[in-house]
DNA sequence: GCTTTATCGTACCGATTGGTTCGATTATGA
DNA sequence: TCATAATCGAACCAATCGGTACGATAAAGC
C-alpha cells in the first residue's frame, strides 16, 4: 500500500511529456545516489542498535543527511527498514544461482555450494541483519516472512533443483528432495551459526573451519543419499 | 554486578539470628510468589512485542502488580529481562539429561533425543525467547551469548557424552565427536526451525512430520557414523 | 544573470518512555 | 486489637521518541 505520490511533474514524461521546460535534475526523493546514502546510512544503525532502540535523528547523522530529506525520501520509520531489509535479502545470496550452474561433479558442486553458504550466513553483516529480523517477526510477521522465504528457500530452490536433476540421472537416492536440501543447508553450519546468531561467537569462521565443516557435511551427506551398489 | 540490597533484617536469620521479634513475613521484594507473578506477565509481554517496545506499565498491568513494587523487586528494566531470560533458558531444556541416561540402543536415543529437541526449539514458546535473546544481541552480548551456552550447548553436551561412551565401546566411528552431536543437533529441525524463527511458519510441526524428520536425521547421521563392517 | 527547487537545519509538537515519590490501603503477626 | 510494613495507585519527572513545519541555502538549468 500507499504508493509514492507518484511525481508527475517532471523527469518522467518520456513518453507523452516534453511539452515544456525539462529539467534533468532528480525530483524531490528520488536521487538514487542519495538513497543508497540514506540506506547505507540506516543499515549501519539499525545493524547497532536494532530497530527500536535505533532513532532516526541517529539515522539522519549517520547518513548525513537532513531529516526533512530523510522523510521526503521514505514515509515511516517502518517504510525506511522495510526498504532496507528488501536491499539486503536481496543481495544476500547474490551469486548461488550461478554457482551452481557450472558443469562439475555433484561432490564439487556440494563443496562449493556449502563453502558460500556457510560463508554469507555467518558473515558479520548478514548475522546481524538476521538478528534484526528475527527481533521484529513478533510484530511484523510477513517482513520476517519475506526476509526468510526470498533468501533462505531461494538457497533451497537452487539446491533442491540441483539433487532433482542428479535423482533422475540415478546418481542419488532421494525420497524427499526438500527435506534433503534443507538437511544439507543445517549441516554446513551446524554448531557455527546458532552460536553467531546468539552471540556466542564474535567472529565469522575461519576458512579452515569452514572447510573442515563442509567436508564433513558432504561427506556425510552423499553417504546418506548416494546411490549404493547392491 | 549490583547485588540485591541484600536485605539482612528478617527472616533469614535461619543459622544466627533469632534474637528478636522474627515475622514470617516476606520482606519487601522476596515473595517467591510475587516474583513470579511478576515474571510470569512480563513474560507475556516481552515475548509479545520484544524488549524495547514493551513498557514497564504494560508489565505492571499484565502482571497485576503496581508499578512501586515492580521496582522493589527488579532494580531495572535490563534487570527484569535478564531474570527473565535465565529462567527461561534454565527451563528450556530440563528433562534432557534423564533422557539419555535410561539403558536403550543408541537409535532409539537418537530418536528420543530429536524428537524433544524439535518439539522445545520450535514450540511457540522457545521460538519466541530466541527471537527476542536474537535481537538484544547486539547491545546485550553476554546475555545472548549466556542464553546460548546454557541452553544449546548443554544439550550439545549431553549428546556428545553418549557419543563418546558409543565410540568408545566401538560401535560408532566418530573423528569430531563435538561436530557430530550439532550436525544431529541441526539435522533434525532442519527446514523447521529457521522457518519457524523467521516467522515463516505460524505453527509448531505437528507430531507427524516430526516423526518424518527424526527418523531422517537419525538414519542419516548412523549411516554416517556407523561402524562399516569391513 | 535569474528562477526553480531539492536539500538543509533547526525548532517544534504531542505522545510515550523508564523510573521516582508518597500517601492510602491492606494483610500480617503479636 | 493494634502496630508494622509490604503493597498499591496515581501523580509526577525529565528525556526522548517519531514526525512536521518552515525559512535559509545552494546548486542546477535557462
Amino acid at each position: 500500500m500507499a504508493e509514492k505520490p507518484a511525481n508527475t511533474s517532471r523527469c518522467e514524461g518520456d513518453a507523452a511529456g516534453k511539452v515544456k521546460t525539462r529539467y534533468r535534475r532528480h525530483a524531490a526523493g528520488e536521487d538514487p545516489a542519495k538513497r543508497g546514502q540514506i540506506l547505507k546510512g540506516a543499515m549501519q544503525c539499525f545493524m547497532e542498535n536494532g530497530f527500536d532502540a535505533t532513532s532516526m535523528n541517529e539515522v539522519c547523522r549517520a547518513a548525513g543527511v537532513s531529516k526533512g530529506t530523510l522523510y521526503v525520501y521514505f514515509t515511516d520509520k517502518v517504510d525506511l527498514f522495510e526498504a532496507l531489509v528488501a536491499e539486503e535479502r536481496d543481495r544476500m545470496f547474490e551469486g548461488i544461482e550461478a554457482l551452481l550452474k557450472q558443469d562439475l561433479p555433484l561432490r564439487e558442486k556440494l563443496v562449493l555450494f556449502g563453502r558460500l553458504m556457510v560463508e554469507v550466513l555467518c558473515s558479520d553483516r548478514v548475522i546481524r541483519s538476521q538478528r534484526i529480523v528475527a527481533g521484529i517477526v513478533e510484530r511484523m510477521p510477513e517482513v520476517g516472512a519475506r526476509f526468510y522465504d526470498v533468501a533462505a528457500r531461494r538457497n533451497n530452490a537452487s539446491l533442491a533443483e540441483l539433487l532433482e536433476r542428479e535423482s533422475a540421472a540415478g546418481r542419488v537416492d532421494i525420497p524427499d528432495i526438500d527435506l534433503a536440501a534443507s538437511q544439507f543447508s543445517e549441516l554446513v553450519c551446524a554448531g557455527i551459526w546458532r552460536a553467531r546468531l546468539f552471540g556466542k561467537r564474535e567472529t565469522p569462521p575461519s576458512t579452515a573451519e569452514i572447510e573442515t565443516h563442509v567436508q564433513s557435511a558432504v561427506a556425510m551427506f552423499l553417504r546418506a543419499y548416494e546411490k549404493r551398489a547392491g
